[in-house]
DNA sequence: CATGAATGAGTCTTCATTCAT
DNA sequence: AATGAATGAAGACTCATTCAT
């Protein structure tokens, strides 16, 4: 619980290495007290580093908190936008790629989903988070709603099921923050899977995918 | 943003009053702020009582916010399971009814659901919610799973539905919060309509619903 | 520890016993936490009674100190002053009755010297019990000092011996509050005894007296 | 009262000095105003420091006063234990040198004094005192009866004279505290000889003491 | 005579930030 | 580039006192 990072401190290191430090420290402080139950000795001191160096590197800490939603904003973003700017996919894989990228592992660590939530929770990091994603937030929206109409929906039919897509999937990370024991990554895929499934009946099949899906 | 403005009156309230008067101001202050920027010179001040009133009628800031998150889960609670015990009901209007319930207006506010995802980004808070509802939640879910095996799902698939409708409830609520503007209750509803209408087209249609459902 | 004035409250109670049961009540308190850990809550409680009655019969938790301390005061001072009033009793007989007067279990029970010492501790209250006492302690020491010269002791020798003999006395206090297992009031007769002993030894005899010590 | 004023330094000194210094203006404060009138604000003013500085240095305001304590309890240790430890010394000398240790004046000053007292008056300091010096206390009061021991009496005797001897030693105390100018050092080490003198009047003379000691 | 809900000034404590080294 | 001692504003909490009943 506190051993971990500790080593990685040397005295002088790279300013991106040392912010990148900082960041996963953070996350970890976050994921295990809260955004009000996080305080910069705790980050530093997880870290293995001193009180001055969040100044340093992100003059203060409410810098440090954006830079770490904004780390894991961009994660995530660039996961599913390589799967829709990969022209080699099919429409059907295309769309389950974008919606699948939320539950890789790395995106949806159990650590990572109470660090999303912990921000969620906050109002002035809610705001910055909208700030920050507006043009790309809509532009997934946008393309899992294009893909919906090439698999055969009607644009408001589309626009309806986008909605439900990505609340479902919303709706799982929060599942699996709060009964971790009750969902799991497998299961929250099998979930949209089935989604799928039910609404393209002749392109998703129940038989074939969660495999595969785990594999992709 | 509900009237609840200063001074509602001084001296003597009946101790179930004041400590309602207390969470009414504290459900407000956390929307507004979130649970790190809540003080409780906000919330007495928003109570137009004096900062000893807290530790009066529940003793400290902490029994404070585990209080408001009890109303809220109460409050909830309360309106699924007279759903849930009324025996007058179809059982499409019972799981209809467990379903819908979160998305009343008086449960599913703005402010009320910015104020459940303060807590759930709170670790302790979380903590705190989860021994709470321990058998309530099992309880909904119960209820709504053996609602689908009676519409004709089998318990396997019955169960997997339910973390469907559940997640999907949840997430309709996230995106409430994070895009008011582009989710709104009606809406909230009608996807989980739909949803229903996918599992069960001979026992819930598309045409009939959202409007008789606003009126429930 | 708690159960032990709360029958005495009755609705209404004549003036001087309500303000006795404050001081007992205060006496109770200081023994066990000090002057800096004595509420007014605490007292209150102790007696049974509601917040408001100190103001009604002290005016404020500053006149309740002074008036327990007076108490104490008071009740030493009329003993020691009564065997001082005897004309009947014998020169040794006085002194040692002035002497082990503070040492009757009335007035040196553990409670009470640990509230001598709660207020000795206290700068403000020394303050007010010098004043206080101002002219009685003189008294005493006078009196101890012509009861001492009256038994041969030229007036220095006998103004020193009277330092000892009440720094003793003091001093054995103190004793029997820090070490209660170690020195007890039987012993603390004895140590004077055994002073007055060795300065007069034709008047007082180690043999005779610790008993009738006792008696008196 | 002893120059110690404001401003000493700021940034940058050894933790040891701080922490003498928030020592040292605790001793003052608790001196003038007791226990119950000392407030972390006052301690840090006097010692031109910041609020902040007691948790740096002593975690929290109770581990400040028992630190203070320890100090006032070492200093004297100290001092008997010196004396108690020199070889080179008489029975007479080492007996003398102990009790009158708790007299010298970087011992007894009036303000020191008026510090052991307010710990004495309050429960918990008492208690932790009393932890503290179990041991210590002990190998003092056995010193003291095998000196006396050594001098002629037999055990008992000798075990009643320690009692009167540090009962006495604590009681001058007392008196230079309440009656600063009725008592003092001098007059306090001269009662103590004398009694000395008492006892064994071939040991100890009236003639020859109280100068040397005071040169002790 | 007595209550006890409410007050609000006073304290302790926390913690982000600064800055001399 | 990094440290960590020191700061001081901000916050939670305590508790003597008030006052409507």
């Amino acid at each position: 619980m506190d051993g971990n990072t500790e080593l990685k401190s040397r005295r002088f290191a790279p300013k991106e290495v040392r912010k990148q430090q900082l960041i996963d420290a953070t996350l970890a402080v976050i994921a295990e007290k809260g955004v009000s139950g996080t305080t910069t000795a705790q980050v530093t001191g997880k870290a293995g580093l001193s009180a001055g160096i969040i100044s340093l590197h992100f003059e203060n800490k409410d810098n440090l908190l954006k830079a770490t939603l904004e780390y894991l904003a961009a994660e995530l973003q660039e996961r599913w936008q390589a799967v829709n700017d990969d022209s080699s996919l099919s429409v059907e894989q295309k769309l389950w790629g974008i919606i699948s990228a939320s539950f890789h592992p790395d995106i949806c660590s159990y650590e990572k989903i109470r660090v999303w939530f912990a921000f969620f929770g906050e109002a002035q990091y809610r705001a910055f988070y909208r700030e920050m994603v507006e043009t790309f937030d809509t532009e997934r929206g946008n393309a899992i709603t294009a893909l919906l109409v090439q698999l055969g929906l009607d644009q408001d039919r589309a626009e309806g099921t986008t909605q439900t897509i990505e609340s479902l999937a919303d709706g799982l990370w929060l599942s699996m923050m709060l009964y971790p024991h009750w969902v799991d990554i497998g299961q929250s895929q099998q979930r949209l899977w089935e989604l799928l499934c039910l609404h393209f009946p002749d392109r998703f099949s129940l038989a074939a995918m969660p495999a595969a899906v785990a594999a992709k």
